[in-house]
DNA sequence: GAAGAAACGGATACCGAATCCGGATGTGTG
DNA sequence: CACACATCCGGATTCGGTATCCGTTTCTTC
């Protein structure tokens, strides 16, 4: 692995900052607009990331990460039902106000090793938190530990299909999230 | 409006029932596809049904009116709750068990007039069913009626990000919609 | 400052969706 | 039956977007 060249490695930055753009504002990632934005040759931007969902899956990781550091941190929590209900409602607040993050969590385990390792990650920590609250009695014993991402990807895909704008997302996906919320408790 | 031709409306006919099983199998409808499949010229499809969605809305209206007229006829069902539960667990398993449902269920009122009209239809014996369930104190207030659909999509969506294959969708469906139901009761 | 490696850029190949129009086929009339 | 006309058919062609390829440029090393 030799060093990256100085010219390669600001214009992996450019492309990032631009997909970040894209993204936050709603455009679905097409590498040959990446390209003319950056002010790069679309080859540039192919080497770099060979297919849209690599883009993306770089775009969504950081984000992810923060998820999943926060999972951990909530391990920490007294209370277990807060701990449980607050990581779940992260993970619905960062997927409707971030489409980069929708798209790679509901995105099968094959391509993006990286999202799929860090989706492993986050079903672990979500499978502690689940057994902690299910211990402290708060919670319903008949939800399984694979049911979390995709219940949480629903509630999103729920506020999609409600909404009639990016802006009052939120407290859609808030009023939707309660509600399973107290289906789930005990 | 000139009675319409004998080859057309056997082509028409031609088209239907292939899309229909593509549908079925789960294939993702490509009007090229199609036409190939029928064993027609690509014009043919093209002017029968002008976009992808046209298609996929004849399709699916036949099941989108079984589920109105199911929902009519709940609403003299004696018990407002059961009522109210059937109507939403029909909505879900139709929409698992039928792609084409899923997606016009999801699409916005803008283009496909008549999925926007019984959509309009159902939201309405719905309101209907969730007004005698909250009267009979049944059912949360915080619940809209704009809320039904969306969150029918949101069970379904979540049901399809968790399953591994098209069998067993159906249990997986009917216990995140039993969740969900929990949370709204009273 | 010359050589070689690494990266760039955009013209071009490619792929699937949608159009367009010359030709075929069904329908009403003498 | 045959003619005329409208309707419909078919697939070659166009079109919009994605991905590749390779001659040129830029960086790094000595």
């Amino acid at each position: 692995m030799t060093p990256q060249r100085k010219d390669a490695a600001r214009n992996w930055d450019r492309i990032l900052t631009v997909a970040r753009e894209l993204v936050d504002e709603g455009t679905p990632l097409q590498l040959n607009d990446v390209a003319r934005r950056a002010g790069l040759g679309v080859g540039t931007v192919y080497r770099h990331f060979p297919t849209t969902e690599a883009l993306l899956e770089t775009v969504a990781t950081p984000r992810l990460e923060a998820l999943v550091d926060h999972g951990q941190k909530a391990l920490t929590d007294d209370d277990p039902w807060q701990a449980f209900s607050g990581f779940l409602t992260r993970l619905v607040e960062a997927q409707v106000s971030d489409p980069s993050l929708a798209k790679v969590a509901a995105t099968a385990d094959d391509a993006l090793p990286r999202t799929t390792e860090l989706k492993q990650q986050m079903m672990a920590t979500g499978t502690k938190l689940l057994a902690r609250a299910r211990q402290a009695g708060a919670v319903r014993p008949d939800l399984a530990d694979g049911d979390i991402v995709p219940l949480m990807c629903g509630v999103a895909y729920a506020t999609y299909v409600h909404s009639d704008g990016p802006a009052d997302r939120l407290p859609t996906a808030r009023r939707y999230l309660a509600t399973l919320l107290r289906g789930l408790s005990a």
